[in-house]
DNA sequence: TCCATTCATTCTCTTTTACGGAACGGTATT
DNA sequence: AATACCGTTCCGTAAAAGAGAATGAATGGA
């Protein structure tokens, strides 16, 4: 059964307004010819989709299940319309990056770096949760998602995950305190603001403080890089964090890098999804060997 | 500028298939046709969507644009000739009812039970979070929420949030215990499981511990009602919890009742969207007097 | 109750659009 | 250089969408 779409385009503007007459004005043409092209819709979909109550029409309940359908489908028409028919010149390759939001942002900015110097992209950059990018990028609306966990694809989102870089994390807290013990018998029974559970980081640090027996006292666990940054750069306390994202800090001596955990690294992957047509750019970049990209990653992450 | 769908449609193929001609056999046309279609197409969205390089066609950047758009599109498409083709009967009224997860499931079922009875009506129940369930209520899929929070409609998203019951918060606890003074000046210093701080219910208890100044001690803060319930079973603790949700445990005295919780209610609203064509039985539903959405409330709460 | 009005449907005829086939023109392959 | 491949253009034809008039049913006043 093929659908037709501008049936449907009919049927769904006749259910908007509630009346086929007015319908038909708004869409310049009869009421016949809107009357037989709704007729034909319901022929092929199998189902009335009005319920005919003398001259008036009630939307059946298959009508109801059809506009819905509709009203998604039309919405994105019109979203398409707009964007495409705005008049501006879209001749610039576009690269729509997706970002969670709570990657660090120096790491972001980072990856974006070298993509930002070229004249003939652009870049449309989205934060949002995993969750909502990874629908994102399913609807095509994004080219790359990045990430600090990877994800398997299945049949139905047929994701690739790439890990783009490593990083050790390390202990960063106020500067001049004597170190008297070595990482991670140090941790012990000390105040630290760790990653979040959905934070890889976190399973890690958590895997190494059992292992040495060391309890850190919690106090505050944090998904958000940039809050992290903040807290440690503002408290007293230590944090468990890439050095990476308190950069700035560590140059200025604001705060102190304590050491590095063994074994913990933060990771990064871009998530794409393949199709037939890929951004050339985006080709290149997925297409490169992994240490390329981390040698590049270790150039602008310090 | 009116986008035409099927020509949409056909560019939309061929993007995927990624061949004119290949795209042609599948659509069973021939590539004469669809190659003027998709002409057209790019003439009426005054964009070039492929670049033709000598026998061979790339996506633009308007056509990935557009691709995007057209996936969305024909996916909602194929779900509905999917829903509607599948020969199945659609005859009686169906209500699509979405109930935010962390409710509590003896007030759904309370909701519902009137609905049940009936024979000419058909149920469909969906649960998520609020904020999913209301993306589908604005496309349509559902509708009505359940949710313990209202939600504030405005121009673009005309929702309509309505108080259909409240009821009030009570100290559930443990049987036995002899209860020396009174709530509020009880909690002080108890080991309480509490709502989080997503549920109204939390915000009103705070508030009384602030201008009693209690200071109970928190163990647990959990969104789920259903969870809740299970904690309060199964510890020895002490929780803020609508009695309704622990109905059953209260009749059978494995918990008791400590008292209601002056000024703090849990709320029920149920969210619509205002359309031209809502099912009757909504109508109905959503018209009465919150007096009597109350009396029946009460009617199946206990 | 009757008549005018409104609104959707059905019929027939016209206009518009989509389609297939053939010819054309580049581009890889050998 | 010959050939197969693939997309575009042109043109006549087939299918569809459209307008207009006639029909009929329901609503709303007088």
């Amino acid at each position: 059964m093929k659908l037709n779409y501008h049936h449907l385009y009919y049927f769904w503007t006749v259910a908007r307004t509630g009346h086929l007459t007015r319908a038909a004005e708004s869409l310049h043409v009869s009421q016949s010819a809107l009357s037989g092209q709704i007729r034909k819709l319901e022929d092929a979909l199998g189902h009335d989709l009005f319920i005919r109550e003398g001259r008036r029409l009630k939307l059946s309940e298959a009508g109801r299940i059809a506009f819905g359908y509709a009203e998604e489908i039309f919405k994105q028409g019109e979203k398409l319309t707009a964007v495409l028919g705005s008049g501006t010149e879209i001749n610039r390759e576009t690269l729509k990056i997706g970002a969670v939001a709570t990657l660090s942002r120096n790491f972001q900015e980072g990856f974006l770096r070298p993509l930002l110097g070229r004249e003939d992209l652009e870049l449309k950059l989205v934060s949002g949760t995993l969750e909502d990018l990874l629908r994102r990028l399913s609807a095509h609306h994004l080219d790359l998602i990045l990430s600090n966990q990877p994800i398997q694809g299945d049949e139905e989102n047929p994701w690739r995950s790439r890990r783009i870089a490593r990083q050790s994390v390390s202990i960063i807290g106020p500067p001049g305190d004597e170190q008297s013990t070595k990482i991670p018998e140090f941790l012990d029974g000390r105040s630290l603001i760790i990653p979040g559970r959905e934070n890889n980081i976190r399973h890690a640090f958590d895997q190494l403080c059992d292992y040495h027996n060391v309890r850190p006292r919690i106090v505050a666990e944090v998904d958000d890089m940039a809050m992290m940054r903040l807290l440690a750069r503002d408290t007293r306390h230590y944090a468990v964090l890439p050095p990476v994202v308190v950069r700035d800090e560590l140059e200025t001596g604001s705060l102190e890098d304590y050491g590095a955990l063994p074994g913990v690294y933060e990771e990064f992957y871009a998530i794409s999804i393949r199709r037939r047509f890929e951004p050339t750019l985006l080709t290149e970049l997925l297409s490169q060997p992994a240490e390329e990209l981390l040698t590049r990653s270790s150039n602008w992450s310090f």
